[in-house]
DNA sequence: TAACATTCCGCGC
DNA sequence: GCGCGGAATGTTA
């Protein structure tokens, strides 16, 4: 498995033990609680682990962080990547749909492959995957969990059905 | 080439 | 209005 490069660090929340995944470059993965891999380059600490742990509390609590770790995004493809970028623009408690992003990425027709880079997203919670809906107000798809999506959205104070 | 976390349009209820 | 089916669409492995 190629993920042995990274380093996995267990990130407690009042949500469970997130599972933070670092390359030598930065931030490369994050996992929910109890969706972590079974086998795993297990650490005690990281560097950048006090600013993940950070970051993520604040999103876990409604509120907006001032700045992001460092992140290792040179897993994804180009048009991946800037996908992420576009959604790491979108304040807590705003949502966006598959449309709107790939409009904002100057390419309309690519709505379907938004969806695809948004399911490939290694950082759920920090990009925040969760703010993309489909289009007429619909929730839209969720890779760990529909679950997930409808907590992280209800912490943002968005309310559904 | 065959998936897809989409979207749109046209039915029939 | 809502739901379902089908088609068009860009990116990926």
């Amino acid at each position: 498995m190629e993920q042995d490069r990274l380093v996995r660090v267990p990130v407690d929340t009042h949500l469970g033990p997130f599972l933070a995944g670092f390359s030598a470059t930065g931030l490369a993965d994050l996992d929910f609680p109890g969706r972590h891999p079974d086998n795993f380059n297990r650490a005690k600490s990281h560097p950048l682990l006090a600013s993940v742990k950070r970051c993520l509390k604040k999103i876990l609590s409604g509120r907006q962080p001032e700045q992001f770790p460092e992140m290792d995004l040179s897993a994804g493809t180009p048009f991946q990547q800037s996908v992420w970028q576009e959604m790491l623009k979108i304040p807590m408690g705003q949502t966006l749909t598959y449309g709107e992003i790939a409009e904002n990425l100057n390419n309309p027709g690519a709505v379907r492959a938004v969806g695809m880079a948004c399911g490939a997203n290694p950082i759920p919670v920090i990009i925040p995957c969760h703010r993309v809906l489909a289009a007429g107000g619909k929730i839209g798809g969720f890779s760990s969990g529909l679950e997930w999506k409808y907590q992280l959205l209800k912490i943002e104070g968005l309310a559904f059905l």
